[in-house]
DNA sequence: CTACTGTATATATATACAGTAG
DNA sequence: CTACTGTATATATATACAGTAG
């Protein structure tokens, strides 16, 4: 990131906060409102500049059309990105802020758009074996099956939700914890709420084992 | 999320496409165009019912100024997530297609938006008793300096890049594999190049040690 | 009546350009 | 000359509305 000037800086700082804020660029006058040009003929000659720096971009004639240019031309937009987003329905499971994890589609072919994901913080050490330890955020694609050997996040009896392996021969369903010291559940009732599809980890002091 | 029907959302795909792709919306007559409606008169119907579905957001005689709702109002937007891209400059860790991941701030609360923030595949087996193994994205801040009980990625000897646990005692240096089974290096020159934050699991085989 | 079409028009918006200060 | 100001204007764009099909 090449540096800019105390001007510019201001002017790109304003255009991204903008099209944050709005999800739309502002007009040449809001830009002359909010950066105290005295006339609007002074906005294009600065977007000109910042456009010289491969900043933003501006599409002339167009109404609300700058864009702000990443930092690479092959950074996957949001559209390519699958968002993880926190719900705050768990028993099990709590942390009640608010998370989001975005990564992207290439990282995760399996999943399409249309999936409904979400993100909860582990708790526990009933999966340490399969890396995921006590407050991991646990990546769940929302679905109501699963197949062997998936590690599922299940309602059990009605009562608990858990986070174990799945494992089904014939009729018979186990959920398996990925921890030696811990015992298997055999659940007469269970229903599937999603298939752990990732684990990110911002701490490593539990990661010993 | 409400069940839209095949005429609404494909219009909603459309926008939410357009502005990804764009980042600014499209004219009403370029929707017209797209969606295939023979008057431009009936854009504003349409995107009136998507408003009342609360899909969208119009602001009335502003051009290019749809917004899209998101689920939450409080989902943080772009401006508020840390976004980790890869490179392509590593020795020891391949792997060339283009990832990132995007977190909330809130998770990572010690990283600043100036920060610069990379994603590498860990090659290897070093470091799966601190819970990053073979495969395993790392998420790494970019900084030359650390302290103790850091894990970090560092170039030594000028040859090779590493991502192992940093200790300092007085001038001494080791970089510790997190594995009991292979052995502490000693650096005679190491240069810092992250201190890596997270780690991003997204398959679970190599995880049982 | 509903559900559109087609077009005119008002408004928003970017651009052009003559003028001015230093 | 540079670096602006101020304003007129062309263009982009959303809106209004009379008309039409069924």
């Amino acid at each position: 990131m090449k540096k800019l000037n105390p001007e510019l800086t201001e002017l790109y700082n304003f255009l991204t906060e903008f099209i944050n804020m709005h999800g739309f660029a502002p007009s040449y006058r809001e830009i002359q409102s909010a950066l105290g040009y005295k006339s609007i003929s002074m906005v294009k000659p600065k977007l000109l500049e910042l456009e010289q720096l491969d900043k933003i971009k501006i599409n002339n004639y167009k109404s609300r059309a700058i864009e702000i240019k990443t930092l690479k031309n092959d950074t996957p937009k949001h559209a390519d990105c699958i968002t993880f987003e926190n719900i705050n329905e768990c028993s099990a499971i709590k942390d009640f802020q608010y998370h989001s994890v975005s990564i992207s589609k290439t990282l995760l072919p399996s999943i399409n758009s249309h999936s409904n994901c979400f993100v909860l913080k582990m708790i526990g050490s009933s999966m340490t074996d399969a890396g995921i330890n006590d407050g991991d955020f646990v990546l769940i694609k929302s679905q109501n099956t699963a197949k062997t050997n998936d590690i599922v996040y299940a309602l059990i009896e009605d009562e608990f939700t858990t986070i174990k392996k799945y494992i089904k021969k014939g009729e018979k369903i186990t959920l398996l914890p990925e921890n030696k010291s811990m015992k298997a559940i055999f659940p007469k009732k269970i229903e599937i709420l999603g298939v752990i599809v990732g684990c990110l980890k911002l701490s490593f002091n539990n990661g010993k084992n």
